[in-house]
DNA sequence: AAGTCAATGTGACTTGCATCACTTCAAAGA
DNA sequence: TCTTTGAAGTGATGCAAGTCACATTGACTT
């Protein structure tokens, strides 16, 4: 059978054997449990994960303890605090399971190696960079032009199955709610 | 003198005058006047700008008539529909100039040309992308935690220039509030 | 110079959402 | 099995911000 993250990375570039072999090699796998955490606020993130199996949250706290939810990652994801990994900076953002998880995580530095001795892996990356920013693009426009109940549809319609996975309460913490409106938006 | 475009792409990497010059003849020089639009929702666009001296703005119109704004430009920084651009997709925003402006384009085609000839050019517009996705990150975090006022203290305190050169009503665009509720923040 | 239009401020009213409080229910742990 | 904890729904209340309306000012046009 594949390998899932070959799988995942000729959707963009195709890759031989050896190649796909010499890829893998950078990457560690780890596995976690619920509630456990794979990036701390104030640590300097040098991983970059993928998700083979499971489902993980990324998000900032505020001084009141109110938790506003950045990204979700579920299967065939890549996540991390992508501002600390990049310019190696304290992380401002937390990264949990919401489920038993089994990753595989690349360093900064063989991310580093890779992309100077294979270039398609660059050309991999820089595609994916664009890609999420193009979904960060959207999503800024949500939040500025939906109503609670749009983006709630919206966001239903596009990951139905984040909603049978994350308690609600998550879902309002990414949406930038209170769970009580949350709760009552379908009355 | 330096060109400018130089000087911003040598913030990044090196180039020598050969390289520069080979760079900058995928570029085309094209000036508008206030009012005036370089891309309109509904087609593909398949030209990023790069703002010599001027003020732009992307915008989404919703089915109301109300603007959103997604991006002022100033000098310096590149302009486009990100998301048609990439993809060759309809463009679902619009790009007016705010004042007259002096911009340099580079084609869709020039782009991938220069980046298949030139590996720096891919690595230059690879940091810029992610860069980019920070800031997109950082906006969206701004947008679940902070209040309105803290919203607009943050935009003051990151572009002053930018309260100067366009109007409050923008602002307020851009922050997702209505003017009128912009004008009562210092009250 | 007169006339039009855009930008901005402000009052009055309405509404969507946050917050606090309490309840029910189900899942996890001792 | 009993107990504790978290998820979720719901009522009551207050406030921030949207909407509509109108006035003022300054800039651009002819």
């Amino acid at each position: 059978m594949t390998h899932p993250l070959r799988q995942h990375i000729e959707e963009v570039i195709n890759l031989t054997d050896e190649e796909f072999d010499f890829v893998l090699s950078h990457f560690v796998q780890i596995n976690k449990r619920k509630h456990q955490y794979i990036v701390q606020e104030g640590e300097i993130v040098n991983k970059e994960y993928w998700i083979i199996k499971g489902c993980l949250k990324s998000y900032f706290v505020d001084n009141a303890g109110k938790e506003y939810i950045l990204q979700f990652g579920m299967e065939n994801w890549w996540i991390t605090d992508y501002e600390s990994f990049v310019k190696q900076t304290k992380s401002k953002t937390s990264i949990d399971c919401i489920e038993d998880s089994e990753l595989l995580y690349i360093s900064f530095e063989n991310r580093d190696k890779l992309t100077a001795q294979m270039h398609k892996m660059e050309r991999f990356w820089a595609k994916k960079s664009k890609i999420g920013r193009i979904a960060l693009q959207n999503r800024i426009l949500s939040l500025l032009k939906n109503s609670t109940k749009e983006k709630y549809d919206l966001l239903l319609e596009q990951y139905p199955k984040l909603f049978q996975r994350v308690p609600k309460k998550m879902i309002a913490a990414y949406l930038g709610v209170s769970r009580e409106t949350l709760s009552r938006l379908n009355s």
